[in-house]
RNA sequence: GGGCUCGUGGUAUAGUUGGCCUAGUACGCCUCCCUGUCACGGAGGAGAUCGCCGGUUCGAAUCCGGUCGGGCCCGCCA
């Protein structure tokens, strides 16, 4: 007799089974015990009757998620008493010898249950937490992800290499966990916040096609869609590759599929869409834009160009978004929209709202007829829309009105939860500025290829010809996440210490920096590209979740504790001395 | 580092313009009854100094100050 699990129940009629698992509930009718037993597979109802003694005088003391073990037969329920809104519901095991393999106390939070339970309990219960049956399956699906994802690397010849977890601290980035040497007392490893010199040094090994389901340690603030501490990345590298298109090319199948076979919806537009940098941040204020919804930018100088209001004539651009219905907005409701605009900089928040055939606005009477109409005509608002305006620098007003789009989408709930938007986001500025420290600074990496080459840093002389250079760097946005980051990485040295040297480093700062890089790419470095994707939080978009850490088993919090195994913690200070510390 | 917000039996919550609160409800837990339930049902019961400290007041879950913890956001995340 082997063991059954709950979805085979069906299949075994008559049969004598050895059903394992956890009793879901219990049902005591005096006479007559129903235990409902759940394991990975499920639910199935198993039966005492009194005629079995022994085993109907232990079911008694069975209680919720105490481990049995029964045996007996699986009869086929009369048709009055099936159950369809369970999978096993049309049969039922009635049992002969019952062994109880384990018992348990009350359990903190209901295991069997829909009860909304807070983040804080279920993380510090996570191993009954995890008994849920949403979190077996985003177990089970998270795998299955990863496998999806690593056939379809192998397929196309890539080869999965491990690279070090004890690394070098990266001088540009994110703050790095450090891990004190012992052999080198003083010296510290640090995480690798991703494996990007690895992997470029791969590609100078002679490697073609690497990838790698990387963790990646980051020691910086969380936030709902970014886990504390460590998280994955499906990194990939190609050689002999010049141009970003290459990659995108042999990615975007995988993404595709993903979004179609893996999750089972539907991609926006039925198509990626392809958009400059420069595009995303006029047309929808982001650089990670969501294309399930409209509400463009539209930019309204030609209208306004000799305005007499103002606030108009004295901003640099003026631009609005149409939404359609929000002429059904409340006093109240716009009053907190604007209290966003102002969360972001704006000065306010001027709005048109189309009702009744007429236009509404506490601004109308500094426009002319028009401009009125012009602007109804470019956005085009109808009756029952609503225009809401962005009048300052360019920066600001995309931002801000990006944020409102968001907003907006969120409030008319337009984000469609089976259809997925990807966007390419290509020529990514290869340098940014810099606010904080007033200067010129690297946006991304500073490995990437400058379009143009050495030729073009060359070129660049002042702060805004050197901001204008664009980078063969591309990110991949999913619902208005970003979810990948890539480029053709800059593999010569040369270019390397121009890139640097428009920013004021010397020579050997770069070479203390990134000695091994620079080093490597002096013995023929192959061209190479390649890009990451953030694993947790794609498959927290294909999932349909808002919160990256219920598709993670064990997540920290957001001050970075596992309330769970109680870390971080304090070690011995014998630990600590042979460090040296 | 900053802003907003939450903290009430094991769990989820009501109460939060001070007194009708001796803190209500649901699930869970305990005892008893029950031979067809499947969110079983019925009867009874235990369990909370309302995160913590201090203050105001005749009186504080409720107001004020501080503090601790959670969540969301800004900064940060090459």
């Amino acid at each position: 007799m082997t063991r059954t699990l709950s979805s085979e129940i069906n299949k075994s009629i008559g049969n004598k089974v050895k059903v394992k698992g956890w009793v879901n509930s219990r049902r005591d009718h005096g006479g007559l015990i129903f235990i409902d037993i759940r394991d990975h597979s499920g639910v199935t109802q198993l039966v005492f009757q009194p005629d079995q003694k022994d085993a109907f005088s232990l079911a008694e003391q069975l209680r919720d998620e105490y481990v049995i073990s029964a045996v007996g037969t699986v009869k086929e329920r009369d048709e009055n008493l099936k159950n369809p809104n369970i999978e096993s519901g049309n049969v039922e095991v009635v049992v002969s010898e019952l062994n109880i393999l384990n018992r348990a106390e009350p359990l903190p939070i209901q295991v069997n249950s829909d009860q909304n339970i807070s983040e804080e309990i279920r993380l510090k219960y996570r191993y009954l937490d995890l008994r849920r049956t949403k979190m077996q399956n985003m177990l089970k699906k998270r795998a299955e992800l990863f496998s999806f994802m690593r056939k379809f690397m192998e397929q196309n010849e890539f080869t999965d290499v491990t690279t070090p977890v004890l690394a070098n601290s990266s001088p540009e980035g994110a703050r790095d966990f450090l891990v004190p040497s012992r052999f080198q007392q003083g010296n510290y490893y640090a995480l690798p916040q991703s494996p990007q010199q690895f992997k470029q040094l791969l590609m100078v090994g002679g490697v073609p096609r690497y990838y790698q389901m990387a963790t990646c340690f980051r020691d910086e603030d969380p936030r709902a869609d970014r886990l504390y501490g460590e998280f994955y990345h499906l990194d990939m590298e190609m050689s002999f590759v010049e141009s970003g298109q290459e990659v995108r090319d042999m990615m975007e199948p995988l993404i595709k599929s993903l979004v179609t076979d893996f999750a089972g919806k539907t991609i926006a537009g039925g198509a990626v869409v392809y958009m400059t940098h420069h595009e995303a941040a006029e047309k929808y204020g982001s650089d990670k834009p969501d294309l399930r919804y409209g509400m463009e930018l539209v930019e309204l100088s030609d209208i306004l160009e000799n305005t007499e209001f103002g606030v108009f004539k004295n901003a640099e651009v003026v631009k609005a978004i149409c939404v359609k219905g929000g002429a059904g907005l409340s006093r109240s409701q716009i009053d907190s929209f604007t209290e966003i605009a102002k969360k972001e900089g704006a000065g306010g928040l001027a709005y048109i709202i189309y009702e009744g055939g007429e236009a509404k606005s506490p601004i109308a009477k500094f426009l002319n007829e028009t401009e009125l109409s012009g602007i109804k005509e470019k956005l085009g608002a109808s009756n029952g829309d609503a225009i809401f305006f962005g009048a300052d620098k360019r920066s600001l007003v995309n931002k801000v009105l990006g944020k409102l789009r968001i907003e907006f989408a969120n409030h008319f709930k337009l984000k469609d939860p089976n259809v997925i938007s990807l966007v390419w986001i290509i020529d990514f500025p290869f340098y940014e500025w810099d606010e904080t420290h007033k200067k010129v600074d690297f946006g991304h990496n500073p490995f990437s290829m400058p379009k143009g080459g050495v030729e073009a840093l060359k070129a660049a002389k002042t702060d805004e010809e050197k901001l204008a250079i664009v980078a063969d760097q591309y990110d991949m946005a999913m619902n208005g996440y970003e979810i990948c980051s890539g480029a053709v990485r800059n593999h010569n040295p040369e270019v390397m210490y121009e890139a640097f040297g428009i920013l004021g480093y010397d020579r050997s700062y770069v070479d203390a920096k990134f000695g091994a890089m620079i080093n490597a790419f002096k013995y023929g470095a192959p061209p190479h590209a390649g890009c990451a994707f953030g694993i947790d939080r794609m498959f927290m978009e294909l999932m349909g979740e808002t919160n990256i850490r219920e598709v993670v088993a064990f997540p920290k919090n957001g001050s970075g504790v596992d309330v769970m195994m109680n870390s971080p913690s304090e070690v011995d200070p014998q630990q600590l001395k042979e460090l040296g510390l």
